[in-house]
DNA sequence: TGAAATATGATAGTATTACTATTAGTTTTG
DNA sequence: CAAAACTAATAGTAATACTATCATATTTCA
C-alpha cells in the first residue's frame, strides 16, 4: 500500500497556506476554531476578525497563515479529502473481492463522520458537516480553472479517482467509470444536505441514515 | 395537463422581488443583463453597482427592484426551474409508454439549453450557464431553513417531484424514488460542470455530450 | 388638461469587509 | 544573551452593500 499509510499527515497544497498551521499552536487553534466557527456561522458571515477574537487572538496574526478566507476552506477541505483518501485506502486494505471492496469505499464516502481522536485539534464531525455545506463553494467560482492548474483540487480528484479503480475492478467494461465515482461522492455531500434541509426531495430523514444503501444498491445495478 | 401551459409568465415567489421586474422596460433590462454580467464575471464579482452601469441606469435603481443579488439569483433560478418544468411537461404530454415518457423528461433536464426566442429578454443558454455554475450557493447558506419555509425553493422542488412522478410510473416498487430523482436533477448540473473544468473526473468532454446517456442507462438498469 | 401619483437618476452617507502596513513586545534559538 | 522569529495591537484603505434624500421625468386618471 502507498505511503499514505505511512504517517496522519495530511496531503495538503503548500500553496494554500503562508505559514504551515500545523507547526505551531497558533496555526492550530487556527484550525480548530475555524471549523467551530465556520459551522457555526457559515461561510458567507465567517471573518478572520472574528476568527482573531473567537481564539484570543488578532485578525493580523490569521493573516499570517492564510491569505484568505478562502484559501483556509481549500486548506480545510483538502485536509478532509485526505483524510477520507486514507481512510478509504485503509479500510478497503487486504479486502480482496473487488464488488465487496468497492461497497466498503462507498460505506466510507457516504456513511456518517464520527471523530476521530488521533488528530486532537480537527473536529471531523464538524468537518464533515462544513464540507457538505461549503465545500462545492470551494470551486464554484471564476477562478476555477487557475487554481486547479495550481492544484488545489488534487486530493479531491484523488479520491474520485481512487473510487473509478474500484469502480473498473468490478466492471472494466461500464463506459462511465469517472463520471459515476464523480456523481457518487458530490452526490453522497448532497443528499446529507437535502436530509437536514429539504426533507421532501430525499428518502432519508434526520436519525435513519439510508443514503449508503442508497448508493450500494444503485451501483450493484449500474455495474452488474 | 396544468395550468402551467396557458401561458409564458413563470411561476416565481412574491417575496423574491420588491417590484415585479416583467411589467417595467428597466426591469426586463435588469433581467436581462444580470443574466450577462454574473455570467461573464462570476456572481461573487457582480453587484449592483455594475449592473446599474452596464445599462445606463444607477444602483438606486436596481435595489428598487431587488433587495440584494442573493434574491435576484432566487429570482433567476426560479424563472429557471419553472421555464424547465414548463419545458418537461410540454415534452412528455401525450407520451404514454412511461418508460419513454421518463426518458424525455431527462432528456429535458439532463442536456444542452438552447435559446427560446418567444421570451426576449432572457437568455436561457446563458441562464443556463448560470445555473450551472452558481445554483448550488442559493441554498447552501444559513438562511436555507427559513427561505424555504417560505417557498424560495417551490419550482425547483417541484421539478424534481415531477420527476419522481415519472419515475414511480415506471417503477413504484423503487424504495428511493425522490433521492434518484433529485441526484439526477443536481448531478446533472454537476456533470456539466465538471465536463467544463475537470475533465480528469468525467467521461465528458467539451463538445460531445453524452450526459443525457448516463443518466439514461442508469435509471434503466436501475430501474428495470 | 392638469394635479397627483409613480418611476427614475443622481448624490451622499454608513457600517462592514478584506485586506496592508507599521510598530512594539514576547518567545525561541543558536 | 543577542538575533531572529513570532505575535498582538493599531491604523489605514478601497470596495461592498446597503439607506436616505431630492430633483426630475413620466404616467394616470378625475
Amino acid at each position: 500500500m502507498e505511503s499514505i499509510l505511512g504517517n496522519l499527515r495530511m496531503r495538503i497544497n503548500e500553496k494554500l497556506y503562508l505559514k504551515d498551521p500545523e507547526t505551531s499552536v497558533l496555526g492550530k487553534k487556527i484550525l480548530e476554531h475555524s471549523i467551530l466557527l465556520i459551522d457555526k456561522m457559515g461561510f458567507e458571515s465567517f471573518t478572520f476578525k472574528k476568527l482573531g477574537k473567537s481564539i484570543g487572538s488578532n485578525e493580523s496574526s490569521v493573516y499570517r497563515y492564510f491569505e484568505n478566507k478562502h484559501k483556509l476552506l481549500l486548506y480545510l477541505s483538502s485536509w478532509y479529502w485526505s483524510w477520507v483518501e486514507y481512510r478509504m485506502a485503509l479500510a478497503t486494505l487486504n479486502i480482496d473481492p473487488p464488488l465487496k471492496r468497492l461497497h466498503i469505499a462507498i460505506r466510507e464516502l457516504t456513511g456518517e463522520v464520527e471523530d476521530d481522536d488521533r488528530i486532537a485539534f480537527i473536529r471531523e464531525s464538524v468537518l464533515n458537516r462544513i464540507i457538505i455545506a461549503e465545500f462545492t463553494k470551494t470551486f464554484l467560482t471564476k477562478e476555477v480553472d487557475e487554481e486547479n492548474r495550481q492544484g488545489f483540487f488534487l486530493v479531491y480528484k484523488s479520491v474520485i479517482n481512487r473510487l473509478a479503480a474500484l469502480i473498473a475492478d468490478v466492471n472494466p467494461d461500464y463506459p462511465y467509470i469517472k463520471s459515476l465515482a464523480s456523481s457518487i461522492v458530490e452526490g453522497a455531500l448532497h443528499q446529507h444536505y437535502l436530509k437536514d434541509h429539504f426533507t421532501t426531495i430525499t428518502d432519508f430523514y434526520k436519525k435513519e441514515n439510508d443514503i449508503t444503501a442508497f448508493y450500494i444498491e444503485n451501483i450493484n445495478k449500474i455495474l452488474l
